[in-house]
RNA sequence: GGCCAGGUAGCUCAGUCGGUAGAGCAGAGGACUGAAAAUCCUUGUGUCGGCGGUUCAAUUCCGUCUCUGGCCA
């Protein structure tokens, strides 16, 4: 049985390391086939921090519609939870041209789409704020045993105070740990997750290949302005505004403050890269439905012939729902 | 040419009152349910510049050579 690409709203996971290439498939797969792009990388949703988080260029976003691109103004902050709340709205509203391309390497949020979140009312800002309080005073081990208590197979650490205030928060404010959340949500059967039709790809390149286009993309961050668009923020009073501790952006922060050469903001943006990417490959090597790409003509190809026997239904692999 | 500092992990440097050495950063691996490009965990054998000498034992003391920086000529 084939269906028309039409009748049914199919999605394309675009996922990966940075610099890998994986918005431009994107964008060259949804002109093609006459899709839309979704951002799902959590610097990109920013105004402001366009040229530092390498976001499509307006020419791109002019090719195919793009949604969920430097919509978030500072001081505002971007959470899971508010992105699943747009992204929704956005199928709901009947935008979006399909298939939808969701591209990004931000696998917290990829998860938080596919998986769901705890049913959780929007945390209280006092649960947090006492939270916070008693952290300060009293260092994260009373925090970190009163978790224990509740949840003697945690495995948050004590040096690890953001979790900690969140699974105490979660802890105080619904009574339950975030153990039990899970096992709530998995016995619902994951009534959060997405439940559309989609296919998982990824991209990620050599090491020494990845190496070079991060090389050749810093030196042309800070020709296109990644200097300016930081030290406006700055000069604007946002010094403390989150994304302004993610990778570019932090080590441009430092160059201003500190004074230092070109040279090495350019080695010290490299470096926070190839950390960055480190850490996106090691999230995604336990996802074991991505199809994985590189630049190579023949993983190209073997990609697209896959993303079409998506589109027409008659993939086995494919989770059609 | 003379005097003074220095040459210790990929980098910046501690240290050993003589018993073959350790931090930070980088690197490697990992965790991750509403801040996630964030946050956190694990992981350190290197002719201690070369060659001699003293010593049971030298990276540590002595001599010498060499390299780097500074000052004086």
């Amino acid at each position: 049985m084939v269906v028309s690409t039409k009748d049914k709203k199919k999605f394309i996971f675009v996922v990966g390391s940075t610099a890998s290439g994986k918005s431009s498939w994107a964008l060259n797969q949804a002109q093609r086939l006459g899709g839309s792009i979704v951002n799902i990388d959590s610097v990109q949703f920013y105004k402001g921090l366009e040229v530092g988080s390498a976001a499509p260029t307006l020419d791109e976003m002019n090719l195919v519609p793009h949604y969920l691109y430097s919509f978030v103004e500072a001081p505002h902050e971007m959470t899971a939870g508010v992105f699943l709340r747009r992204f929704y709205e956005l199928i709901e509203k009947g935008t979006l041209r399909f298939p939808v391309f969701v591209v990004g390497g931000t696998g917290f949020y990829i998860q938080a789409l596919e998986k769901g979140m705890y049913d959780l009312e929007p945390a209280s800002l006092e649960y947090r704020q006492e939270i916070e309080r008693e952290l300060k005073e009293h260092g994260p081990e009373m925090l970190h045993a009163e978790l224990t208590a509740a949840d003697p197979e945690h495995i948050i650490h004590v040096n690890d105070h953001y979790r900690l205030v969140r699974a105490i928060e979660i802890l105080r404010q619904s009574g339950e740990t975030p153990a039990q959340l899970k096992a709530k949500s998995q016995m619902q059967q994951n009534k959060n997750a997405f439940p559309f039709s989609y296919l998982k790809v990824g991209f990620s390149l050599p090491k020494e290949q990845a190496r070079h286009r991060v090389e050749t993309r810093t030196v042309q961050m800070i020709e296109n302005g990644i200097i300016e668009e930081t030290e406006s923020f700055l000069k604007r009073g946002f010094q403390e505004w989150a994304p302004l501790s993610s990778v570019g952006y932090k080590d441009v922060v430092d160059f201003l403050i500190h004074n230092k050469s070109k040279q090495e903001l350019v080695s010290n943006i490299v470096t926070s890269t190839m950390q960055l990417i480190k850490k996106q490959k090691t999230w995604f090597k336990r996802d074991s439905s991505i199809l994985w790409s590189d630049l190579s003509n023949e993983k190209l190809l073997e990609m697209q012939r896959r993303l079409d026997l998506f589109l027409t239904d008659i993939d086995p692999a494919t989770r059609a729902k």
